[in-house]
DNA sequence: AGACTAATTCAACGTCCGTTGAAACGCAAC
DNA sequence: GTTGCGTTTCAACGGACGTTGAATTAGTCT
């Protein structure tokens, strides 16, 4: 019975990913877990060791291929200006486009888990132990890009940018309704080509504005 | 011994602002609420009806002060402006500067309360809902000025735009340690100063990059 | 066929959950 | 000084929680 242990595992964490996402860690049961997995609740124990374990487990099934599509657009973009800097919204598009298209792309695969970034990235809980574990070594390394686009750029301030598009990124991840609501239809959460027009362009004129020294 | 029911009740709410701004509302059980307060379990049912009851409570106590001080700073603008519109800078800041000097000045009644107004914000459970009911009216009375600031921006750019103010002031107000961590000490959390100078002037450059028709 | 192993089920453990009813307390008015 | 009322305490309820050990199933190898 050995071959089928990766596919149940694999239903266990797609159930926990979403319900996780809707309700947090602590909003979740296992048992509501096990329900919505079909299998019985002593499984989440075989598979993991503990529901923080699983917990962990969820956040990292798909980091790498977040990390690795990130990677990949910023090696574009190197590739593609091997002796001048890239333009800062040619970074910043590195960063956040390939996300967008995932989840524009494949939406089904990917809400959840970005859902339950967006919560975590904005938990004083998790936030700072987390996303620093994830993210960092990408981070870093956007940020030493961006650094070579606006060499007279104060770090202070590109850290501080990065905050913020890290806050407007993560909110768009979380696609609570919030701006259908607002908007009265007008925008809608889900609609990441709205997001992609718009999110890179507005990031990179407040890097500019701030981070260029006149 | 009626005048000292008032007192316990904002222990309560204190206790339960500072425990569900760090774990949750589902991460906090009545029980800790209550001890955190110093008070038996039980009077948290005589102050209020449930615990949702008081999530809502603690949720309610503060909103209407934060809607006053932007409202008056809205009309600090509007009042500076009477023929001619504000910039957008300026409107943002009146969006914006309030609630960054409330934090500023007197941090430790404020911060949990806006980290988690932060949670709320990034939560599929809560978010669309919540924000809606307690912040839309001054949400449209911003955009009406931002509107009238910028005649010719189409109304599905400027919601996008405040959609990116929101992710980035609401991280802000999680102060999840992140950006301490990312910068190495760099830049912190708390540091609202550090904020003001800088979230307006980057928020009000995209919207001026993404809303004005060329 | 029978032994071995990984996967799954079942039943239960001690603990803590949100919530409640009744009793006790402290203070004001009469 | 007793009545009355708003506040607080105490003890408990049924149920759900995270977790576990032992038994059962299904597939693999000899």
């Amino acid at each position: 019975m050995a071959p089928r242990s990766n596919e149940t595992k694999q239903r266990i964490l797609d159930a926990a990913e979403k319900l996780f996402a809707k309700e947090g860690f602590a909003g979740v049961t296992v048992r509501q877990i096990m329900r919505e997995a079909g299998a019985d609740v002593a499984l989440a124990y075989y598979h993991f060791d503990s529901k923080r374990d699983l917990f962990d487990a969820v956040l990292m099934r798909r980091a790498d291929h977040m990390n690795d599509v990130r990677h990949a657009a910023l090696d574009a973009v190197e590739q593609r200006h091997p002796d001048d800097a890239p333009s800062v919204q040619e970074i910043i598009e590195a960063f956040t486009q390939p996300l967008l298209k995932l989840l524009a792309e494949d939406h089904d695969t990917w809400r959840d888990y970005f859902a339950l970034i967006a919560q975590i990235n904005n938990s004083p809980q998790w936030g700072g132990e987390l996303m620093t574990r994830f993210f960092d070594p990408l981070v870093r390394r956007f940020m030493d890009a961006i650094r070579r686009a606006m060499p007279d750029a104060a770090d202070v301030d590109l850290f501080w940018c990065y905050h913020f598009l890290s806050g407007a990124l993560t909110l768009t991840f979380a696609e609570t309704g919030r701006i259908d609501n607002l908007s009265q239809g007008l925008c809608q959460s889900k609609d990441m080509d709205a997001i992609s027009d718009r999110l890179p362009r507005f990031i990179a004129a407040g890097f500019r504005h701030i981070c260029n020294p006149t």
